[in-house]
DNA sequence: TTGTATGCGTTATCAG
DNA sequence: CTGATAACGCATACAA
């Protein structure tokens, strides 16, 4: 910590009061006198006074920074403008708290890649170095992350498969009425022979979708032509694609569970001489920019990504700050006709 | 910060030594008899005792953690997968070296986004909070962006519109010769109508490129058919190749500055009925993910983003550590020949 | 309403 | 090689 910068002690010197109320006029204490404050502000203005955050969060019982938790594969995170916007609202809450956000990248397998294992982290948060922590994209298999809701104030982005009552909390979208609503527009403009390409399971919200496709195409009277599993990314879109095609089964629309993926798939459908939608209408899912950077509009369920974001912060703040929160917070989904479908 | 973890004083009481002895063995000093070592490291293990971060930056002169610094348009920034490497890389190596990552988000314009202004961030930097910064993607007009290497140890991504000789720091590739390969490369698949498309021309790599395609044409005795300026996002490449497309000029190749741009503009080229590389032969720049994410191939140059990343971090570890480092790092890039090129 | 005194968990200095 | 002990900068009971 290279020093030289001003301390509460120099500030109080030079106000001519003590650090106590230096301490308070900065904390916004509202025992005290309006003149000292007055005074006070003044003289923090002008010598650029900027609380050391180790020693308040020494003195104090807040750290001021909380920690967001990537899964292990961060190249196929950030690839996703999904989450990119996730991270915007997230940024912008925490920045309006005055608190920092520390990027922790955690590794379900010990394995050596760039990330500490999963204890590390666990011991890390564990250890008080953060106030809480928001984890995004979990796995199933992302062993224990789920418990770290024991550790710290947690909050999921997305429905953790394990949740303890009481402990857990996050913020979602309801992934099942999205994916029926994705699913009748393919129905009501006449599609029948219906296809999709599920995320990955481990995932509820590739379970989720996928669940909600089925309960339609049941309730429509309809029979699912073939499903394939990707895992949300472009490439695996394609190849899920490919997978389908390949099959020789006949559809004429399909339901994908994400943006991104449908990005590949589209592609692979295009190069097969396919026509969207004439011949085969598409339907994504998040709205994320990918599903307008592809040769054609990308019809789709749109997730209010930011503000999804901006909630987990959210939630995350007020659990810190003491009050009760109900174990989830939903918002809601909006089909986007664009061309695809 | 919410107590319960062991403390130094708890281990020493319980290894039947001082504070400063396990604060020394804990910090891997020499100068200690190997027998108490060996005892107090297993009563570390045995407590899982985590040193407290706060304690150690008060006390010592290191925070044990740097800051990344992203700028203002934070969607734009993680919606383009190199910089999804770039960070990727970063992460490892300030992993590695047991720091943490603070995620900062500046603003240029005051504006009121979810950003603190650029004065806010300085002097949160300056205030001693982290101990470095590494700053990515910044433009010419990010004001004061690059005064801060004179507040803190900072390392930039990419050359920075103003150097201070010995105080600034970055890594980079070599932009022209990287923009003259691919241009290079138009010319000796026979096309002789080359277009391109620029990236930002207030960022180093947006106006580096640009130059060496003029370079590499003039060289090779050729007229630039249009040039159109991008932004890096795929929507700036679509809308920059319409613009080409708009003028009726004709052309057989096109350099395009990164190519998340020329997903765009493939796209827009193909909506057009145009060939690729028959009718139009396009290269590339990063081979990032998105290189391989749309329905053609794309020819492109290669940067080593992940190692680049990595390598922004090493060397501001480099400058903590004391070591002199060079004012520049280069990487090497490398022509990609794939479908479109 | 204000000031004083103490402690937060570590590192660093200095004797021993 | 090891153990006291003094900072580090701040918050906060407690006293005035």
């Amino acid at each position: 910590m290279r020093t030289g910068n001003p301390t509460l002690e120099a500030v109080a010197r030079e106000a001519q009061v003590s650090r106590a109320t230096v301490s308070r006029v900065v904390n916004g204490s509202t025992t005290v006198d309006p003149k000292l404050v007055e005074r006070v502000r003044a003289v923090v203005e002008r010598m650029h006074y900027i609380p050391n955050r180790a020693a308040r969060s020494l003195a104090g019982r807040m750290s001021g920074s909380v920690a967001l938790l990537v899964p292990e594969d961060l190249s196929r995170f950030f690839a996703d403008p999904f989450f990119a916007a996730i991270l915007h609202g997230i940024t912008q809450r925490v920045d309006a708290e005055g608190y920092v956000l520390n990027l922790l990248v955690s590794s379900g397998s010990g394995a050596g890649s760039g990330g500490g294992t999963i204890a590390k982290t666990a011991s890390y948060l564990g250890a008080g170095n953060v106030d809480g922590v928001v984890v995004v994209s979990h796995h199933a298999g992302d062993a224990g992350v789920e418990e770290l809701a024991k550790l710290v104030p947690a909050v999921f982005g997305g429905r953790p498969s394990k949740v303890y009552p009481g402990q857990t909390h996050y913020v979602d979208v309801d992934n099942v009425a999205g994916a029926r609503v994705a699913t009748r527009r393919l129905v009501e403009i006449g599609r029948r022979r219906i296809a999709m390409i599920t995320g990955p399971l481990t995932m509820a919200a590739g379970a989720d979708r996928r669940d909600g496709f089925l309960a339609e195409m049941a309730a429509s009277g309809l029979e699912p032509v073939a499903i394939a599993i990707g895992d949300f990314t472009a490439a695996s879109g394609a190849s899920a694609m490919s997978e389908i095609l390949a099959t020789g089964l006949k559809f004429d629309g399909i339901f994908i569970a994400s943006d991104l993926m449908a990005l590949g798939a589209v592609n692979v459908l295009k190069s097969k001489g396919l026509r969207i939608p004439e011949d085969v209408a598409v339907v994504g899912f998040d709205d994320s920019p990918a599903a307008v950077q592809g040769e054609v509009q990308l019809t789709t369920i749109r997730q209010p990504s930011i503000r999804l974001g901006w909630m987990m912060a959210d939630v995350l703040f007020s659990l810190l700050a003491g009050n009760e929160q109900p174990e989830v917070q939903y918002m809601d989904t909006e089909l986007v006709i664009r061309q695809s479908a």
